[in-house]
DNA sequence: TATGGGGTTTCCCGTGATGGGAAGGTCAAG
DNA sequence: CTTGACCTTCCCATCACGGGAAACCCCATA
């Protein structure tokens, strides 16, 4: 297979799969004439990072979940804890994210919207009493 | 004033200041021997970036922000529609974080977390059922 | 056989918003 | 005069790619 067909069957850009490779997450082979030359299992494992991707893991991430992936004698209990740790990451993110909605919600919601320049957004902005 | 001492009262790490003037966000004076000379107006524009970057909204947000915020003849109403849609992207970010959350979460929950190596995490991000 | 068009390769630069650290100038205190 | 804290500029690194150039390869058609 070569890289275009890989790169549509496993939902990722070519300039992605070439960089996996850069970084050692993938190891294809090559062709006579310098092609890359993917196997179904190479092609499986870009599945895999896809989907890891599209979770939110770091590519560092990645490569710690494909290499339990691939080690047969893994305890489950190594990715539980990898993916509870980043479950926890997602967390943090959402809560940080809905500290300003709602602090931007609510001056957003103060604010008129119209041709005069009062505008409690900025007043908000810039007094000491914004983003506690 | 000294970098030192507006970065402790703005709340910004020093580097982060230079940063700002770098890309012109902020023109402070030099003394004489060449070190920066931040007046007051210096000051209160980093606390309204330092607060405007808190609220998630990027440099260039930032750059509109302060313009508006200087501009006495501004319309309250475009200050609300940059802030609606910054509103909109911090929306969309937590609904795809929640997505990620609750994937993973589902996940997490089927997973025994022993020493075996059975891992529907694992099977979970490697099959097709995977991520929506 | 030439030509064209698409696929592939490597290489280098850019992103956003800083952080780290080196090399060197300046200032105030002891 | 020295020490140590502060300041300066400069360059490199982050993370996960994306854009685009220059060159090579393969296949089909005229």
């Amino acid at each position: 297979m070569n890289i275009k067909e890989v790169a549509a069957r496993a939902g990722l850009p070519a300039k992605t799969i070439r960089y996996y490779e850069e970084i050692g997450l993938i190891r294809p082979l090559r062709a006579a004439n310098g092609y890359r030359s993917f196997r179904e299992s190479d092609l499986h494992k870009l599945a895999f990072l896809a989907r890891a991707r599209g979770l939110g893991f770091s590519i560092e991430d990645c490569r710690a979940l494909l290499a339990l992936y691939e080690d047969r004698a893994r305890a489950s209990s190594d990715v539980k804890a990898l993916a509870e740790s980043h479950l926890a990451r997602i967390a943090e993110k959402i809560a940080e994210l809905r500290g300003m909605e709602a602090t931007l919600g609510a001056l957003v919601r103060a604010c008129a919207g119209d041709a005069r320049p009062d505008c409690p957004i900025l007043t908000g902005i810039a007094g000491k009493d914004c983003c506690g």
